[in-house]
DNA sequence: ATAGGGTTAG
């Protein structure tokens, strides 16, 4: 930009500025180059006695490049009102890159003025139009616009699905994907992450397999999706594959990439190659620092990530509502309660964010899990806004960690008026009752649940192996291998006996007798997978188990217990963090 | 000079 305003000023010296071709040359520069700087590109064109409609549409393209839409726009109009009209260039660029809110407000007035300057038949016009439409949601104007274009390409389906994307309509989206007549690595990208937006993470990968045999090389925005889905199945080796990937093909490694590495490597719990990572990033952003700080939190890396919390503040990095989120789970984690309290002030006197109701979660979660059941409650009665039925969960799950049945009804009560098909809600009740020995209440819940018609979430437990994820839920019976699987866990029950493992069926909440309630724990999700990882891996190895509830005690202890006896790391994650456990301990130090 | 896809929490 120096040597820019160095070249501007000699312009005028010379005489030269009155040429139009150079101011457009001088706006151009200032509008597109990537250390551009619109300010600067207002004065010179504030200079300009008649701008050509070359010069506005560069500085409508400028604005809409730093996501300034309602600036475009206001030049637009100042466009029109020096009776400069508009050409077949200005509407892609002033629709380009809308957010929904910018779309929703301009959209339909633009269309409007498309129709009347008559650019209603260009194809460049036609699909940034069904981009507009597709981000308010409004897919019967954009697939009118699509269903009249003479020369639909590429960019116009691709609108069209991602607008079904965008209504989270993904199966109608994929109508549309598969008849599409030419695909290209953006629409694959656009379906791939699709099914990511709405938690499909096995779809996306099969999706992506199949990118891959019709030869489509992925790309950079690709990798990301990809590398999101890695993260949230704990897919480590096709998460480690993308990144041989990347290093091989010469993959764009931008800060997006790095960011979602950093957050792949995190939740499949190898914390080590996360950090290289993250050394590696030579432009943090928010992003970076956030998913490292929130990755050592749920590791149990709580003091490392408080200090990369203050690392980031000294490298004048702004945190946002989730860096804060990141920061309380460390604390919570770890038993940080004064902490906890110090860095929930904070958001408000340092960073003026106000805490939301999920922070409000956070701080329930970090007394509760303390044992500090009644200051919790007074966290959730003064809070600002209404409790959801996050905030109330982890008030029931701390009573569910410290043996408190009076609360726990109270906040079961609480959560079952707002959300009453809250199957979770009758079944930690449950635990809690049997923790207790409250039989009668119990049976209470058991029939309330059979009367109506309460299903348990199943436990289900995913294990990656040779880049295949395997999924198991509680008695599951469908592998192809179970018949070896349960030998095997047989074989595991009798070894770990034999060091003295007893069964814990204390939250077994079934009228059943105790040798079933052992057979119950027996086949609990992760306890199969544990079976099926030592049957495909050799001692020193590390077996990677995802889980999508807590864990119980029972599967705690076994897998500790794992780990020693069979020389294997064993890693689960479940609903809320990690837990490695290693030589007969684990990470979380039995605070969970 | 032209339009489409990507990251952090719960």
């Amino acid at each position: 930009m120096d040597h820019l305003k160095q070249i501007h000023s000699q312009t005028i010296k010379t005489g030269l500025f009155t040429n139009p071709s150079v101011q457009n040359k001088l706006i151009a520069f200032c509008c597109t180059h990537e250390n551009g700087n619109m300010d600067y590109a207002c004065q010179v064109f504030d200079k300009i006695p008649q701008p050509t409609v070359f010069a506005w549409n560069t500085m409508i393209k400028g604005y809409s490049r730093i996501d300034l839409h309602t600036n475009g726009v206001s030049m637009y109009l100042d466009m029109l009102n020096s009776d400069v009209k508009p050409d077949h260039y200005t509407f892609p660029f002033l629709l380009k890159g809308f957010s929904r809110d910018v779309a929703l407000k301009f959209g339909k007035e633009l269309h409007c003025h498309v129709v009347k300057f008559g650019f209603g038949s260009n194809v460049f016009v036609q699909n940034a139009l069904i981009n507009v439409y597709s981000l308010c949601g409004e897919m019967d104007v954009a697939l009118e616009i699509f269903g009249m274009m003479k020369n639909r390409d590429v960019i116009s389906w691709t609108g069209i699905v991602s607008g079904f994307l965008n209504r989270g309509q993904v199966d109608l989206a994929r109508e549309f994907f598969d008849d599409m007549p030419i695909k290209d690595y953006v629409s694959w990208t656009a379906m791939i992450d699709g099914y990511l937006r709405v938690n499909r993470f096995k779809e996306a990968l099969t999706l992506f397999r199949e990118m891959q045999t019709s030869n489509i090389r992925p790309d950079e925005f690709t990798m990301v999706s990809i590398l999101s889905a890695c993260a949230h199945l704990g897919a480590l080796e096709l998460g480690e594959w993308i990144k041989t990937y990347i290093d091989k093909y010469k993959v764009k490694n931008d800060t997006f990439v790095g960011n979602a590495l950093i957050d792949m490597y995190c939740k499949c719990g190898n914390v080590e190659k996360a950090r290289s990572i993250f050394r590696e990033i030579l432009r943090k952003d928010k992003f970076t620092w956030t998913a490292m700080i929130v990755g050592l939190a749920i590791n149990g890396h709580g003091q490392e990530a408080l200090d990369m919390f203050s690392e980031m503040l000294r490298a004048s990095i702004t945190p946002d509502e989730v860096t804060y989120v990141g920061v309380l789970c460390a604390c919570t984690h770890t038993g940080m309660v004064d902490e906890g309290r110090k860095y929930f002030s904070g958001m408000t006197s340092q960073h003026s964010i106000e805490p939301n109701v999920t922070h409000y979660g956070c701080m329930v979660d970090l007394l509760g899990r303390a044992g500090r059941l009644k200051e919790a409650l007074e966290v959730i009665k003064n809070m600002p806004m209404k409790p959801n039925s996050i905030v109330w969960g982890a008030l029931l799950g701390a009573c569910r960690v410290h043996k408190d049945a009076e609360m726990a009804e109270m906040a079961a009560k609480q959560i079952l008026e707002l959300d009453p098909d809250n199957g979770a809600v009758y079944v930690l009740l449950c635990n809690i009752y049997a923790a207790c020995n409250r039989l009668d209440n119990l049976r209470e819940v058991r029939q309330l649940m059979l009367d109506r018609g309460i299903k348990k979430t199943p436990g289900c437990s995913l294990i990656e192996m040779n880049g295949v994820v395997h999924e198991f839920v509680a008695g599951d019976q469908s592998h192809p291998e179970t018949g070896e699987i349960y030998l095997k866990l047989e074989k595991m029950t009798s070894d770990l006996k034999f060091v003295g493992y007893l069964p814990d069926t204390s939250e077994v909440f079934l009228d059943i007798g105790e040798e079933e309630k052992e057979s119950a724990v027996y086949r609990h999700s992760e306890k199969l997978a544990m079976a099926f990882g030592l049957i495909n891996s050799e001692p020193g190895a590390t077996i990677r188990i995802v889980k999508n509830l807590r864990m119980c005690v029972d599967c705690h202890r076994v897998a500790k217990l794992v780990s020693k006896v069979y020389d294997r790391e064993v890693i689960v994650r479940d609903k809320t963090r990690f837990h490695h456990f290693r030589d007969g301990s684990c990470s979380c130090k039995d605070y969970w």
